[in-house]
DNA sequence: TATTTTATTGTACATTCGTACAATAGTCAA
DNA sequence: TTGACTATTGTACGAATGTACAATAAAATA
């Protein structure tokens, strides 16, 4: 039969990530091999079962593909200045992805940039993204988002008696007291910051 | 027919993502006749008619079920302090989750929670969770583990003249200067903070 | 060189899949 | 009560899927 070169995928667990972050599922066996460019769905099967092995994909009820352990989101290992973690002692979260474990309530939740300095003793600063929970109803302490003098700001949610005090983190700021009625957007849930 | 007190699917979307975080795969018609308690795979043909048009599930090339844009992750909105943002100004980070957005080399990325306050004039406080790239070379200014006196510590990476120096952003520790040679582990990419 | 191992192709088949069609019961308003 | 609309069930069919089996070329090894 007419053949090419062979090959040996390159890059397996890059491209089957690509392909499930992009269509949101594993290919087909058919897929795959148009994908590796083989002529054979059977050429996939025999690469999957060496892929089972190293935890790049795993096969469903059915033999469909799945993406395997290899192929999972971020690890979470020990603690910094507790020494450098081995991996036998990581913790648990591997198998959670980042958006599950910050994410509480996809719906009510959305997320912000950060343009402000009135946190940075709380250690949020200019250009960090912070997690917003529509849903939640603030507790003293929580950093929330409220609408001052027709402004939106992040501020911490406290309480003087019975009275609601929006303080800032910043020195520099001064501690608002509402005097009408107080909106508040959300609460802060967790804050983001990237660098490049 | 036989037939049950009819019901109309209760919180679709959450069963949904559910089932698709739990599988990494959508449902197939009868799998989602089963979870929602349907006798007839067509009751599940009825009813993601109805979810295509809200956007809870997408149909692939072959009809099989995606999840919709109502079931993706997080939006990005604007600035905080630049007033609330409308929903039209949204940024499109929509689309993308925040384990891609967050983790640019997955097999050479982990996590590790903070417990010093070695860099809390960064903003980076005990308790913070830090991501971590392992192949990528540092530069000046980035934050790298390192390991000094056989110890893990994280610490601004910096240049005197040709020395390589190590930097804590806290006044109260010493700027290091490392003799032999110095291993790093890796340089943080993002920081995250995880309010209760 | 000869031999073994590894990688690729093609075909065929049972299974699973989505969906078209038809029937009918429940719900609600007039 | 009647009629219109909505929701559920069952069946059947063509298309797509994973895989068993067999053949064989390419590379590695002796």
């Amino acid at each position: 039969m007419g053949r090419k070169k062979r090959q040996k995928p390159r890059n397996a667990s890059t491209e089957l990530r690509r392909f499930y972050t992009e269509h949101q599922r594993m290919p087909s066996y058919r897929e795959a091999a148009t994908l590796f460019r083989y002529r054979s769905p059977n050429a996939i099967t025999y690469w999957v079962n060496r892929w089972t092995t190293t935890g790049i994909v795993r096969r469903d009820r059915t033999g469909r593909l799945l993406p395997g352990p290899a192929l999972a989101p971020i690890r979470l290992l020990g603690n910094v200045q507790a020494g450098f973690p081995s991996p036998a002692e990581e913790e648990h979260i591997d198998t959670l992805s980042l958006d599950d474990w910050l994410v509480g309530n996809r719906e009510a939740s959305f997320m912000l940039k950060v343009s402000g300095d009135s946190m940075v003793d709380a250690g949020i600063q200019p250009g960090d993204y912070v997690l917003i929970d529509r849903g939640r109803t603030p507790k003293k302490g929580d950093i929330v988002i409220a609408e001052v003098d027709n402004e939106w700001t992040m501020k911490f949610f406290e309480k003087r008696g019975n009275r609601i005090v929006l303080r800032a983190a910043n020195r520099r700021y001064p501690t608002i007291v509402p005097h009408q009625e107080l909106k508040i957007a959300g609460v802060v849930t967790s804050v983001i910051r990237k660098y490049k």
